[in-house]
Formats: C-alpha cells, sequence, structure tokens
DNA sequence: GCAAAGCTTCCATCCAGTGGAGGGTTCTTG
DNA sequence: CAAGAACCCTCCACTGGATGGAAGCTTTGC
C-alpha cells in the first residue's frame, strides 16, 4: 500500500488528539475545550470520529496559547484566528488591535521588571535579617 | 472634637471598602471576595458593620495584585501573606519560593518578548499586503 | 482474541470573580 | 429633622475557562 502516497502532495495523516497535546504540551481535555469553542476547527473526523489535526491547528494552538496567556478572550480569539484564516487582512482595525496588544505587552513586562525588583529587594532584606539561629 | 486626635498615636479612622477601591483600583466586591477568603483581613468592624482598613491592608493588597497577576493561586497567597505578617523569615523555604517567583517572571518576560516580536513581524507582513483597495 | 491505551460525548466540579436583590447606615442639604 | 443619595452589608446565582470522571466505542500490540 505504499506507505505514504509516496510523493504526491503529501496527504499527511492527521494527528490526533493526543499527539497533538504531546507536541504543544496542552491538556487533551483542553485542546478539546478549544475545538468545543469554535477556536481550533480539527478539518476532519476519522471514520471513528477522532479528530484530525493537521500542522496548520499545531500552528494556531501556538497562537492561541500565547494570547491566552495574556487573557486575550476566548471570542476575540475566535475572531482573531478567523481573520487569521481568510488570509490578508482587509480591515485596519486588526492591525490597531494588534498594536494595542503589543502596548499591552510592553506595560506588562515593566510591570513584571519591577514586580522581580522588588521580590528581590524583599529577598536581600531577608538576606540579613540573620543572627536569630538562622540555618545552622 | 479635634478633628484627628492632634498628634498622638496617629488612631486613623480605618478606611471603608470603597475607598480601598478608589485607591488600589481593585472593585469592591473583589475585595470583599479577597476578606472572605482570608486574604485580607480588615482588622475591624465599624458598629454598623463596615469593613474597616489600613495603611497595611493597602500594602497588602499591592501584593496579592502583583501576585494574583502572576497567576499565584489564593490559597497560595495566603500563605505567602501569612509569613509576611509573621514577619521574620524563619524558613528558607519561602526565599526559595521566592527566588522560583522571580525565575518563572523572567522566564514570563522573555515568552512576552519573543510574542511581541512575533506579533510585530505580523503587523510588518501586512503593513505591505498592499494593493488591495487598501485604505483609500 | 483480548487487554490496554486512546478516543468519544456528556455532565459535574473548580476557581476567581461578578451581578443583583433586599436591607441597613451615613452624609448632605433644605 | 426628614428625605434622598451614596455607601455598606449579606446571600445567592451566575460567568468563563478549564478540569475530572463515567460510560462506551476504536485502535494497537501481543
Amino acid at each position: 500500500m505504499a506507505r505514504q502516497g509516496s510523493l504526491s502532495t503529501k496527504p499527511s495523516p492527521g494527528l490526533r488528539i493526543g499527539e497533538v497535546a504531546r507536541r504543544t504540551g496542552l491538556p487533551v481535555k483542553t485542546i478539546r475545550f478549544y475545538c468545543d469553542a469554535g477556536l481550533l476547527q480539527p478539518k476532519e473526523r476519522s471514520a471513528a470520529g477522532y479528530r484530525l489535526f493537521d500542522e496548520e491547528n499545531l500552528a494556531e494552538l501556538t497562537i492561541i496559547r500565547a494570547l491566552r496567556s495574556m487573557d486575550v478572550s476566548i471570542p476575540e480569539l475566535v475572531r482573531i484566528l478567523e481573520v487569521r484564516r481568510a488570509g490578508v487582512c482587509n480591515c485596519s482595525v486588526l492591525k490597531d488591535s494588534i498594536a494595542a496588544k503589543m502596548k499591552s505587552i510592553n506595560l506588562r513586562i515593566s510591570e513584571l521588571a519591577s514586580m522581580k525588583d522588588e521580590l528581590s529587594r524583599l529577598l536581600d532584606s531577608w538576606q540579613d535579617c540573620g543572627g536569630l539561629k538562622a540555618d545552622r
């Protein structure tokens, strides 16, 4: 059966959910949840009803993960991914929203930096609270 | 009524929840929720049962806000604040946990930075998708 | 052929808040 | 002092984003 259709257009067998989970580090449950939420479309089901994903889905999951970690809501992500799928950006609204997102990332970065400072100051202040039967 | 006890030990009237909300930028509901969760102790109630907060509580809220934004869970925060209240750090466990936290902050910062790059690349790639009736 | 592992759906639970009803308190102002 | 606005209280329900578990197919490997 010519193990892979030889050198035709690379039909790609489709990754099952567990494999996707392994590759992205996301729990299976979460991936399923994203599918249900309309964030991710498996593009195919096996005869038995198994979700089959492709490389594109993996790329989307990377985006999803990154933006979710910035608290972008799921409906918002749906919108963003739709536009991404559409390919060309015909509306500047999206550009604006991305620019805004970048601004908020910068803000977050500086927040984190100052938090780090604060923590390290805290740590220092403790370093020399010595004397009281410290670690002997 | 000597508006503030003149120059004695500064009894401080105690801030009511609305004022705390105004100063910290947190919703009243959330502050109440933190109290219920044992994160924040008003230290006093007015005769009418109003929660009365002090400066220390404000400081705690700052910490809470910062750490919550790093997804530190509420039970964990309870632990942390307890130790903080206890004053001196007698266990190095906490130091370790803070050091770990700092590590994760660093990680997060670099994640964000690379996300920013990715976004700006995305934005660039769209900038010059021009041609199709762009913005005229 | 059969067990283990993997997948499905569906429903319950969790966490961190948020919203609203129903009711008491404090401030302002006439 | 009365009225009204603004504030506060508790309690209970609900949300969003997952996560856990049961019950039941399917695929894999010996």
